[in-house]
DNA sequence: CCCTGATTCGC
DNA sequence: GCGAATCAGG
């Protein structure tokens, strides 16, 4: 089948009704949906008025594709080359990263606060194993809630997905509750 | 796995 | 110009 008048009529007037381009190549017969996207891009109207399509991709790369020809033979065409311009201006946000691991603060004595020294306007976030005789809490003051703010961050955080890898402080939390 | 449109590129 | 193959999503 060939696209005659008629046919690219009735493509432009289904396309313009909002059928889909199955839809349309099945309505039309003798094409497939492949053939009336390509027809609808050709002609110049991919875009329906269809306000929400944010769907931006960055452009494809070229498919460097064997091809088998009628013949048998394969050809291997060579990679297009992926042609980086420029790398755009990244704007990385820095991620909260396992911030690093706060020391206990040390009390008047010298030592870290210890389950028996801490007091309520301290940061109950503990530190090192509960079972290790150093084991101590940050200590630091508790503005709002039962962290510091830096503690509060850690704390706080969304949980993990039960087999995603274990985060440095899942222990902590599941002690700290 | 079904569907959608978008893109590339050999023909 | 055509459209299969492929892609990126829903």
């Amino acid at each position: 089948m060939s696209w005659t008048d008629e046919r690219v009529s009735a493509l432009k007037k289904l396309w313009a009704e909002g059928h889909s381009a199955s839809q349309i190549a099945k309505q039309l017969g003798g094409v497939t949906r492949n053939a009336v996207i390509g027809k609808v891009h050709r002609l110049g109207l991919s875009g329906r008025a269809t306000p929400s399509r944010p769907v931006k991709r960055p452009p494809r790369l070229a498919r460097p594709k064997p091809r088998v020809l009628p013949d048998g033979s394969v050809k291997v065409p060579s990679p297009q080359v992926p042609e980086r311009p420029a790398e755009a201006p990244r704007t990385v946000i820095e991620r909260q990263e396992p911030l690093a691991p706060l020391p206990p603060l040390a009390m008047d004595d010298g030592e870290p606060a210890t389950i028996l020294t801490l007091r309520d306007s301290m940061c109950k976030w503990p530190i090192g194993d509960p079972a290790d005789p150093k084991f101590a809490f940050c200590g630091r003051k508790a503005d709002c809630g039962p962290y510091c703010a830096e503690h509060a961050k850690v704390a706080f955080q969304p949980a993990r997905k039960r087999d995603s890898k274990r985060g440095e402080y899942d222990y902590v939390r599941r002690i700290a509750g």
